[in-house]
DNA sequence: GCCGTTTTCGGCCCGACTGTTTTCAGTCG
């Protein structure tokens, strides 16, 4: 864990014992420095030499100097008084489902209990048995809650890519079966957020209870948890939770809006909506009892004064101000993508595969497809793509998208310099990708993509700074996507800021409805990135790979002209 | 504890839902 990281973990502790203390409006302050400093780009200590802590949304005096005191000492003091002052079991009770802050302390004032075992105890005993606010459904809730509490962890972020497929799955059933006219998914999911604590779905629907019983139908929904007028929340096989609300039309924007969250921003929101005489919530912007906005998300913004955010930004980082000024950066999209200068395509395959990737590519319009045709592995050994591949592929060169043989070096690979700082770093499988068209696999020249390298080699900032290097050095784009080898929205925005570009995988050689392809682009999008910073987005003319070779392909298709460069996509 | 394009003090998002209530407190998102 990096040390952002855990300073972010001890101020959200230093929030949870102040709630079990009962203080009102310290806790959520700490919980904001926590998600600014989690959220952080750069390294808390570079912040703090600079003595600019309290340039960070939520960091005022008081915690700035217990960051300093972090830095300084590697804990704070204030932090390890309060937990001599209140139990750790405390903590572990106040995050069952059903249960907080103000149950846990009653726990422990009124009956002694510190822990979730002694609460068991009590329970049997009987002890809670006619004190007051516990009935018999409480008491029932609360056993069953640490039963399951006991059988594993509950509440566990996944990885978006592996909660796509499901998703997906859940919105087509409610289009296609419970006469909903619009239907979203909110949440840190269209945010893409890395990871996702549950999905927030939204729709319109005359009639509520035939999307609730739809939705409860759904093979993969194991338990309906709580079922309302508007809202239904259900778990589903695994434990994810999801919750889906119905709202009107005329709603259906400052609904999408607010359960999008991310809650910095709106909280943001809506204080500038208050400053305007304004409120906002998620039926509409009203002033007094009228209704000035609501139906889309344009128009909640703009009755705010402000130009329309894409989800991805929306987590207090400077978007609102930006949007203030109309000065939204133009993300990258979908239409934006050319190419890709990086697929690998398993032997035992070939080449029928390398026909289904050429044809893919020529389906969505791509101007261009690196296939790795050869590379060094671990050992420092040469592999390459077995015949009749090449001759393949020498075929294909002659139509559609321009096929690209790309090589992969090494820490053994050339150049030197570049296997030198591989080595440096310690990297399992140090793969550079380096799409080389014409040129024998081996031949000395810089990589045109850093790609393999992600959370598995990259676990500190340390390291992203030596590939950042690295790139800047090559003219190199950092790949970013789904998965350990490839960055994530935090370490792209990273490399964005420091000038190099990213390179996003397009999921050519995968099956349909693999999430590479929309998580990486919204893992890019959060990341702010623009068409401009893409190199897949690039025509193959402006790319350093296109040298020309002695086995060059065709001119680029004449329909490869520059597109799109709106970077305001629909809702997810 | 943080924050300010009316504020350096006095606010701090707010509505759904549940269980226990007889009008509300706690939790959740």
């Amino acid at each position: 864990m990096t040390s952002n990281a855990q300073a972010a973990e001890t101020f959200q502790g230093i929030a949870d014992l102040l709630d079990l203390l009962g203080e009102k409006f310290k806790p959520e302050a700490y919980r904001r420095a926590a998600r600014s400093i989690e959220s952080l780009t750069e390294d808390l200590g570079a912040v703090a030499g600079r003595h600019e802590l309290r340039s960070i949304p939520g960091v005022g005096e008081a915690i700035a100097e217990k960051i300093e005191e972090y830095l300084r000492t590697g804990s704070i003091s204030y932090y390890e008084r309060l937990k001599r002052e209140i139990p750790p079991g405390l903590v572990e009770l106040m995050r069952l489902p059903g249960l907080g802050p103000k149950t846990a302390r009653r726990f422990w004032v009124e009956l002694g209990v510190e822990g979730p075992n002694e609460l068991r105890d009590a329970i049997a005993a009987g002890r809670l048995v006619g004190v007051k606010g516990f009935g018999e459904k409480k008491i029932e809730l609360i056993r069953s809650a640490l039963t399951a509490a006991a059988a594993g962890p509950t509440g566990v972020r996944r990885a978006i890519e592996e909660v796509y497929p499901v998703a997906r799955d859940l919105v087509e059933t409610l289009r296609s079966k419970a006469h909903a006219e619009r239907v979203e998914l909110a949440g840190s999911y269209r945010r893409a957020r890395e990871t996702v604590g549950d999905l927030d779905i939204l729709v319109t629907s005359k009639d509520p209870s035939v999307a609730f019983e739809v939705f409860s139908a759904h093979p993969l929904i194991a338990e309906v948890k709580m079922r309302g007028e508007t809202k239904e929340t259900v778990l589903l096989q695994g434990g994810l939770q999801v919750d889906l609300r119905v709202v009107q039309p005329e709603e259906f924007g400052a609904a999408l809006q607010y359960f999008t969250g991310s809650k910095d921003h709106n909280v943001r929101l809506r204080s500038l909506a208050r400053d305007r005489g304004l409120k906002v919530n998620e039926y509409g912007v009203f002033r007094g009892e009228e209704r000035v906005a609501g139906a889309t998300e344009e128009e909640v913004y703009a009755s705010l004064g402000l130009a329309w955010i894409p989800p991805e930004l929306r987590e207090n980082r400077g978007e609102i101000e930006a949007a203030a000024q109309g000065k939204v950066t133009a993300l990258v999209s979908e239409p934006d993508l050319r190419g890709d200068l990086h697929i690998h395509l398993p032997p035992d395959t070939l080449p029928r595969d390398v026909d289904r990737v050429a044809e893919e590519a020529r389906r969505r319009g791509y101007a261009y497809v690196g296939i790795v045709v050869a590379g060094v592995r671990a050992d420092g050994s040469v592999w390459a793509l077995p015949e009749p591949t090449g001759s393949r592929l020498a075929q294909l060169l002659s139509a559609g998208p321009r096929l690209l043989r790309a090589l992969e070096i090494g820490p053994e690979g050339p150049p030197p310099e570049l296997a030198a700082i591989a080595h440096d770093f310690g990297i399992a499988r140090p793969v550079l990708s380096a799409p080389t068209p014409g040129r024998d696999p081996g031949g000395p020249q810089p990589p045109a993509i850093v790609a393999h390298v992600g959370s598995s080699v990259a676990s500190d900032a340390g390291t992203l700074a030596g590939w950042v290097d690295l790139a800047r050095r090559s003219s190199a784009a950092i790949e970013v996507g789904p998965g350990p080898e490839r960055l994530d929205s935090t370490a792209a925005r990273q490399v964005c800021e420091a000038g190099i570009s990213l390179h996003l995988p397009t999921g050519l050689d995968l099956s349909t409805g693999d999430p590479t392809r929309p998580v990486a682009l919204g893992f890019a999008r959060r990341a702010g990135a623009s068409a401009n910073s893409v190199a897949n987005a690039r025509s193959l003319g402006s790319l350093s790979v296109a040298g020309s070779g002695p086995r060059a392909g065709p001119k680029e298709r004449s329909d490869d002209r520059p597109r799109s460069r709106s970077g305001k996509s629909r809702p997810a």
